[in-house]
DNA sequence: ATGTCCACTAGGAGTGGA
């Protein structure tokens, strides 16, 4: 089984990029971030024709997660929860289905801004949150993940130049204990517990070259139960989704993959 | 490099967000 979290930046600009994942790569589950767009106009017709039933928990303009499935011999997602309990007012920024035999959960954490902005706090709030809920909702022998867009560097490993980010939004210990809450709560970084020692990056600025220059983060995170750990083949970064394709802008982030040795349905 | 790209409003270029 092959699992992937991608933040998009827009469903609707990155229609051609996400189809061609989709159909070139075959992943069985899509966890999918910053959608812009509402449940009522996302393209279902476009994925369903390349053999994909989406459940999408959306809103205008801005935020938006979704859950992809490969309909191929397989039930549609059921969706359990759309929206953070509590957290509803700072966007939609979380979904929970059941797809495949396993619970999946695509969030997208506030960006936060900048430390002294509201923003921050808020964020911390929403991760707070985001803890508690998983308290409450979890089946810890499940095959369970928790995939998308963290908005934070959980190590100093995660980051291209960890000095000149000491105390800076993405890299605070406030943003980091949160992170580390929820490993104790029994959801593991896939990524780092395969490659401990490994610098590996998913998202690049698109000003100033960043991509080109290796200047990265990784913030987009697949995150598993022990039962899905055990399970985990390989974790990587699929860099092509990154690149520019002629007259095509690609997201400032990449799809991350992981392969389990899980068969599907 | 304050560097780019998104959606929205508006009917063009500016704003807010990341």
């Amino acid at each position: 089984m092959r699992i992937a979290t991608w933040n998009v930046n827009s469903v609707v600009a990155r229609l051609d990029f996400v189809l061609d994942f989709l159909v070139t790569r075959q992943p069985d589950i899509v966890c999918v971030q910053e959608l812009k767009i509402d449940d009522q106009g996302f393209p279902r017709l476009a994925f369903a024709q390349v053999g994909y039933a989406v459940a999408t928990h959306g809103q205008p303009q801005w935020n938006g997660v979704a859950v992809f499935v490969r309909s191929e011999a397989a039930p549609p997602p059921e969706i359990v929860q759309a929206g953070l309990p509590g957290q509803e007012a700072n966007g939609a920024r979380l979904i929970t289905v059941r797809a495949l035999g396993l619970r999946v959960t695509s969030i997208y954490v506030p960006n936060g801004k900048s430390i002294t902005h509201p923003d921050f706090a808020m964020k911390l709030g929403w991760l707070d949150a985001l803890a508690a809920h998983l308290r409450e909702t979890h089946e810890p022998d499940a095959l369970s993940i928790v995939g998308g867009d963290f908005n934070l560097c959980p190590g100093d490993l995660d980051t291209w130049n960890p000095a000149a980010h000491v105390g800076r939004i993405f890299h605070t210990e406030a943003e980091r204990s949160r992170f580390e809450a929820l490993r104790t709560l029994g959801f593991k970084d896939l990524f780092r517990e395969k490659y401990p020692n490994d610098a590996t990056f998913s998202w690049w600025d698109y000003r100033a070259g960043a991509f080109h220059k290796k200047h990265g983060l990784r913030i987009d995170l697949l995150l598993g139960t022990d039962a899905v750990l055990d399970r985990v083949t390989s974790v990587s970064v699929d860099r092509d989704f990154r690149k520019k394709r002629s007259d095509r802008i690609p997201s400032d982030h990449a799809p991350v993959v992981v392969e389990l040795d899980l068969p599907v349905g």
